[in-house]
RNA sequence: GAUCGAGUAGCUCAGUAGGUAGAGCAUCUCCCUUUUAAGGAGAGGGUCCUGGGUUCGAGCCCCAGCUCGAUCACCA
């Protein structure tokens, strides 16, 4: 392992701060009596506060010196004087301590009053001056000018996920949206909380990956000798909590899924699915609608956002849309009673491509996402899907070959998806077994048939409607964010090289 | 998985028909008691992503690989 200059001389002050008797990592809490935030929005000239934080820049000019400290609510600057805290004739701590060996990214504490400078600055005149941590790897340098210019940026995507940490430390900006990012999960938590539902947990590690259709993670349990699988989706537990007599229930859930990446896919996202007894989905599309508007409100004040070059807006009430209009509505087709040949004659003169494998849902499917699905840049409710699509939903109850489902689009992009739940036990296990089917033709999608899940319905599951929605995409809306990447602390990225 | 683009100092970036590797910030030394992206003066710092090839000579050209990004495919 070979260092870099800064590197050594950081190491050297750090071996030097230790002989001169400070202990550069000390155990002692240290006395935090505010936050720059609040010393600024409280100040008062002359008031006596305790901050700590990091050094974020110095400017030094002989016995005075101006720096920075940045603590976990912002900045403020601090006005350090030798005479003021080396009181005697040992002017060490200043001269030596503060001036040679600190370093930008050191944590320190201060001691002093806030006072405003000459240019009208409110800042800490320091009294005591404490090292709390030595930083002994630089950190990139970034800087803002008085027009907002950022110069320097720390910006290379590679580097800023993979040390996520200094990202939030030097990058503007990256904390809030992941303070968004809370503020909507809680803001969700407290509209399903007032409404008297149970935030529960369920199973991460399953013996079937059901309740959607995607290819799992597979992984092995050593004491049971058996093959796990980690989640794709928690539905079909909390639909059994609905059979165990819970009015409302809903999880905050990390499922995974073992597909390609890109910048609306990780490999573990984060989902909430939430099911209501006696409800169906016209209620649950009013209750979708008022959720996400009041999210919308709270972190932008209003129902409305800008995402891209879109200003999108939240206000209820969405747009509902069936499936058959909407294709209708962009193709000029008609899929109302079509056979399956009729469809897939109809996707190959159109460039759809499509293979043996495709059932009339999936026909249907692959028309709505070639020719429709982009034109939804405002919240729309797409209703009413083909039946083979949905094996989990119920059937409608005016149209037997469609389902009581919607998906909510935002922007182009599947927001949530919802049904009147399936409650009929003889019909799920039929469209088990036709799931059953498509997998033997070769579709590696198609969903396992759960026993336990069908025993459950078996002892009867109250009518239901359950949503679920992806909450790294609603976040990414409600920061304006284009990649995923940006609304996870940790993406998944490739094993980087061993550095030493 | 496919196509295209990128990888040079701690960070942001230049780079010449192929001919000794550059700037700003950061760092180090000296001077300075109210400065705020950058006070002044000077100095040090590089496996130019990795490995091959072409060439008298490669950061630059060619081949292979690695990582990231964009687009596409699969999907949410």
């Amino acid at each position: 392992m070979s260092l870099s200059e800064q590197e050594q001389v950081r190491r050297e002050s750090l071996n030097q701060i230790k002989d001169l008797g400070i202990n550069p990592y000390p155990a002692a809490l240290f006395p935090v009596n505010s936050t720059s935030k609040e010393a600024k929005d409280t100040f008062e000239e002359d008031k006596e506060v305790i901050l700590a934080g990091r050094l974020m820049s110095r400017r030094i000019m002989g016995k005075a010196s101006f720096a920075e400290l940045k603590d976990s609510k912002g900045k403020i600057q601090i006005y350090i004087n030798r005479d003021e805290i080396c009181q005697g004739e040992d002017k060490t701590l200043y001269n030596t301590v503060f001036k040679k060996l600190l370093d930008i990214g050191d944590f320190i504490g201060v001691k002093g009053n806030l006072f405003t400078t000459k240019v009208g600055e409110q800042s800490v005149k320091v009294k005591e001056l404490t090292v709390l941590s030595k930083s002994i790897r630089p950190l990139p340098i970034v800087k803002t000018d008085e027009e907002g210019n950022v110069h320097d940026a720390f910006t290379d995507p590679e580097l800023r996920y993979r040390q996520r940490y200094v990202d939030l430390i030097v990058n503007e900006g990256v904390k809030e949206v992941f303070l968004a990012r809370t503020k909507v999960m809680n803001t969700m938590r407290d509209f399903f909380n007032e409404k008297g539902y149970l935030e529960v947990e369920t199973p991460i590690l399953q013996p079937i990956p059901g309740g959607a259709a995607a290819r799992p993670f597979i992984t092995h349990h050593n004491t049971l000798d058996m093959p796990l699988y980690l989640r794709i989706a928690n539905e079909l537990y909390l639909k059994r909590l609905i059979v165990g007599g819970f009015d409302g229930v809903y999880e905050f859930a990390k499922d995974f899924r073992n597909e390609g990446m890109d910048r609306t896919h990780n490999p573990e996202f984060t989902v909430m699915e939430i099911y209501v007894a006696y409800k169906d989905y016209n209620w649950m599309m009013d209750f979708t609608e008022e959720m996400i508007e009041r999210v919308a409100k709270t972190i932008h004040g209003k129902p409305s956002c800008t995402f891209g070059k879109n200003e999108i807006s939240f206000a209820r009430p969405f747009k509902r849309v069936t499936m058959t209009d909407a294709i209708k509505e962009h193709t000029g087709f008609d899929i109302t009673g079509k056979t399956e040949e009729e469809l897939k004659t109809w996707c190959k003169s159109n460039g759809i491509e499509v293979d043996d494998t495709f059932g009339k849902g999936k026909l249907i499917d692959e028309i709505f996402g070639e020719k429709c699905e982009q034109h939804y840049i405002q919240p729309t409710f797409i209703t009413d899907y083909p039946k083979e699509m949905s094996p989990l939903c119920k059937e409608h109850r005016d149209n037997p070959e469609l389902t009581e489902r919607f998906e909510l689009f935002v922007n182009g992009k599947e927001l949530a998806n919802a049904y009147s739940e399936l409650n009929d036990p003889i019909d799920q296990r039929e469209r088990f077994e036709e799931q059953l089917k498509l997998s033997e033709k070769g579709d590696d999608e198609a969903m396992f048939i759960d026993q336990d899940f069908l025993r459950a319905l078996e002892y009867g599951m109250p009518p239901t409607s359950g949503m679920g929605i992806g909450i790294d995409r609603l976040v990414m809306f409600m920061t304006n964010k284009q990649s995923i990447q940006e609304v996870l602390f940790f993406p998944q990225m490739r094993p980087e090289k061993q550095e030493s």
